[in-house]
Order: structure tokens, then C-alpha cells, then sequence
DNA sequence: AAAATAAAAGAGTTTTTAGTCTTTTATTAA
DNA sequence: TTAATAAAAGACTAAAAACTCTTTTATTTT
């Protein structure tokens, strides 16, 4: 298989945030399993994952009956980016398109400047929209997370 | 470590490809050894990808004493993007952002529309700069291919 | 023809990413 | 206060990507 813009875990990350923000607007909470299938993760895989989100303060949990996961106001607020740099870490907002130990306008590949071009795009855009804004177009039934 | 936006094999190639368009400009020949140095790889790993690279007449090679990696006057007429899809296939250019299935407008994720905007940027600077393009600037000795 | 050279090919190992399964801990409700 | 529920944690396995080492084949030069 070969891989997309971000890792596998990234892509379960951004997706369930996005299902969480949708499914618990109103106060609610929502388990794994149901996650897990609204956007077509492996299960136990993505609990770790969650966890880990969980641990960082991006999602919130909480355990027994009527627990699962949730997403608070400030949550909501933030960029996507902070999901994906949780994950994935800066490397996509910052490194070099062609693997160079540092991108830098003094050393620059023979991609640099196209290619930084179109890496700040996506910075801007992680950075410039919210969990919230992103998983609107969920509640209008514009957009899907599962084939 | 965190990958980049291509796969390391795909960083390789691109910079190799690179590194032999600019030193077999005039009909030379560069071998194994001084390419890996050049651009700061594997040399077995590189050997791996060039005879790949090989294979698909996107460089050429010849055995024995002055051999080594070329590439010809078609090769260098070619698009980046055919070496990124020999090596990493099409989805950089055509898969989902968030890793769904399919890419579509009928079914889009939430990060459609904009992440497609983006990825078709990428694609047109790829597919519209050569070869010889890119490595241009190596011979203006404004770019590099190591730290 | 023999020796030297350099890529091609084959057969691995190591590391990272992805995914699974089981046990433990916390919380709630009967 | 016990049973049920659901996340947290731990210990794995599987697959893919990255990398290494050795042998073979083709070519050229002496
Ligand atoms: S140096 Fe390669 S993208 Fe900046
Ligand atoms: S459906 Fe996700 S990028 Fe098009």
C-alpha cells in the first residue's frame, strides 16, 4: 500500500475528531465501537490512538456507563493542525519536499521554493480552520468519513 | 522518524535523478558510488532504485569499466511527476486527504474541496517542469541535493 | 583470453507503522 | 455493594518500508 499525505494514524486521528465534534455538539458522549465504525477504523487501533489524543487534551473521555468520548468548547476551537502535528508531528509544515536534512532559503533543493509554496497552503489552511468548521459540513450531510 | 511527503525510496530517486541529469549532461556517464555520495543515500539501497528506475527507461545504464547512469535527451524532456508515479504511484495525485477509499465529488470529505485545490497544484508543478528544468538550477549552483 | 570494472540480481536484516488481543481501572446504576 | 459498562493500559503480531550484504552478469581494456 502506499501512503498519502499523512500516516495512517494521522488520517483516524483527523477523521474521528471530526465524527466526535459531530456526534457530541449537544453535550453527548460517544463510544468507541461506534466511532470506530462511523469512520471504518480498526477498533483497539484506534482507541490508542484516542488515548493518546485523550492524554494531549484534544479529545476527552470518560469511563463507565454513559461514558465515551467527547470534544469540549475550547477543543472544538482549535485548529486542525494540532491534531496533525499530535500526530504527525511539524514535518509536513516545515520539511524539506525532497527529504533534505533542513529546508532553508540558503541551501535550498531544486523544489524549494515551488514546493514551499504549496506546503504553506496547507499550513495555512490546517492552521486557519477549526475542528468545528471542518466537521460543519458533517451536519449539513455535505461530507462523509466513510467510504 | 516522521515521514515526508513522498516516501524515502521517492526522495532517493528524484534527487538521483537530479544529481545524474546535471553530471551526464554531455554524455558522461556516473557511477553508483558518486551518486550516493552526491546526494547523501544508501549506495545499495540508490543501486535497488536505479535498476527500478532502469527498468522503466527513465535512466539509462551500461555495465563495465566507464559505465554507469546516464540519462538520454527524451528522459530529460520528461515530467517529475513520472518519476514520483514510477516509484510512489498516482494517490499522491488523486487519493484522498484523509484516506477514504475514493476521492470524489459525490462523496467528499470534509477536507475536499480545499485539499483538492492544493494536491492539484502539486500535480500541475510536477507535471509541467522537466527534468532538465529542475536540475537547472544545479547548474547555476543555486540549488543542492545535501545538506 | 584474462583481469578489471561496474551494474544487475538475489537474499537477506532492521526498523517503523499498522493492527490485534487481553487485562486492568474507573464509573455508574441497579 | 455488586454487576455492568466503557476507557486505559500492556503486551503482543503482522506487514511494509528502509537498508545491507553477497553473488552474478555484462562490458571493456590489456
Ligand atoms: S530545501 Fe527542499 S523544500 Fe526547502
Ligand atoms: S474525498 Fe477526501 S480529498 Fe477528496
Amino acid at each position: 500500500m502506499v501512503m498519502g499525505i499523512f500516516s495512517k494514524t494521522c488520517e483516524y486521528a483527523i477523521r474521528s475528531v471530526f465524527f466526535i465534534a459531530h456526534r457530541t455538539a449537544s453535550g453527548n458522549r460517544v463510544g468507541i465501537k461506534e466511532i470506530a465504525s462511523g469512520i471504518d477504523s480498526p477498533e483497539h487501533f484506534l482507541a490508542k490512538i484516542l488515548q493518546d489524543l485523550s492524554r494531549r487534551g484534544i479529545v476527552q473521555s470518560a469511563k463507565g456507563p454513559n461514558g465515551g468520548f467527547y470534544i469540549d468548547e475550547r477543543g472544538l476551537k482549535r485548529p486542525l493542525s494540532e491534531v496533525v502535528e499530535a500526530v504527525d508531528g511539524n514535518s509536513i509544515f516545515t520539511g524539506c519536499g525532497l527529504g533534505l536534512a533542513y529546508c532553508s532559503e540558503t541551501n535550498p533543493c531544486p523544489l524549494h521554493n515551488e514546493f514551499k509554496a504549496i506546503r504553506n497552503q496547507l499550513k495555512d489552511l490546517l492552521e486557519q480552520t477549526t475542528i468545528a468548521d471542518f466537521s460543519e459540513s458533517l451536519n449539513l450531510g455535505i461530507t462523509k468519513l466513510r467510504k
